[in-house]
DNA sequence: GTGCTGTTTAGAATTATTCTAATTCTTACT
DNA sequence: AGTAAGAATTAGAATAATTCTAAACAGCAC
């Protein structure tokens, strides 16, 4: 996708949902495409800030606020760490590395979210479901991240 | 298993890892397990002090931390709620319920964590696996919370 | 152009958690 | 028993991510 794609995807959501597309938005949304690893807010901010350097870090946070309601980035919570973002909107689990702190996305089938969802018991509707691995992973398995 | 054997269980673990037996320890214990709920740091502060009115909370965060190196609860963090403590040891998954804030435990049999594992590609070993569902449950589905 | 609503901004406020330094408690040794 | 050493507890201060607030700004409808 080029970024002109993005831009027009981003548009079309936020219009959908009765929101303004804005600079902001878009150039934290760019940012986070860019650069497919999973940035904190303070990442994002200092990226951001190298193109709009009079953006605030509030604006920021609603800014990804906003991404996550349209459904256009998805929050990822480890721990108690600080909140990371994430571009890859396919269904996917989480693989954090102890030893260097990165997160890969490990991508699922749809017949393996169907199996995980089916371990439900009845009477348990799921609307979003997390798998969340933590461990050792060998050095850069097929140089993803 | 009874109070006493909790608690015969909770100081083996500790001087096993050179750590002491104190009240506060084992009060904390016991306010985990007594009501299984999966409580946070304050509402285990106010079932704790209502006991032993003169502890204090970074006590009961140091025993919390403490028991969760012995492996004797879980520490559950959804979101960015404050964290919350589960006494259940089994292998299993948790249901946020959306609509009332519950978390119910999901058993998972040794079989369904072996096909979880297996999602990950080669490369990846995961010491910890986290699975956590959002969504709504039926009224009081057989009565677990 | 004027008004209306949504957005951004800077900074203050909040809140869960961790840190610090002093005190108290245990345990071991004499 | 008396004392030293290490561990645990305590109260309160400090930290850090996030949210809130109030004011300024922007863009569209009339």
């Amino acid at each position: 996708m080029t970024h002109a794609e993005n831009n027009a995807a981003l548009n079309q959501r936020l219009t959908a949902s009765g929101l303004r597309p804005t600079p902001q938005r878009e150039i934290v949304f760019k940012v986070i495409l860019e650069k497919r690893d999973h940035p904190t807010v303070d990442e994002i901010f200092a990226r951001v800030k190298t193109q709009m350097p009079t953006i605030s870090l509030a604006t920021v946070y609603n800014c990804l606020e906003t991404l996550v309601q349209c459904g256009l980035v998805r929050q990822v919570n480890l721990e108690r760490a600080p909140t990371r973002y994430c571009p890859n909107l396919h269904q996917h689990a989480h693989f954090h590395d102890e030893t260097t702190g990165e997160i890969h996305d490990i991508d699922l089938t749809a017949e393996a979210m169907k199996r995980i969802h089916a371990l439900l018991p009845d009477g348990f509707d799921a609307s979003t479901v997390e798998l969340t691995f933590r461990g050792r992973a060998a050095n850069n398995p097929h140089g993803a991240n």
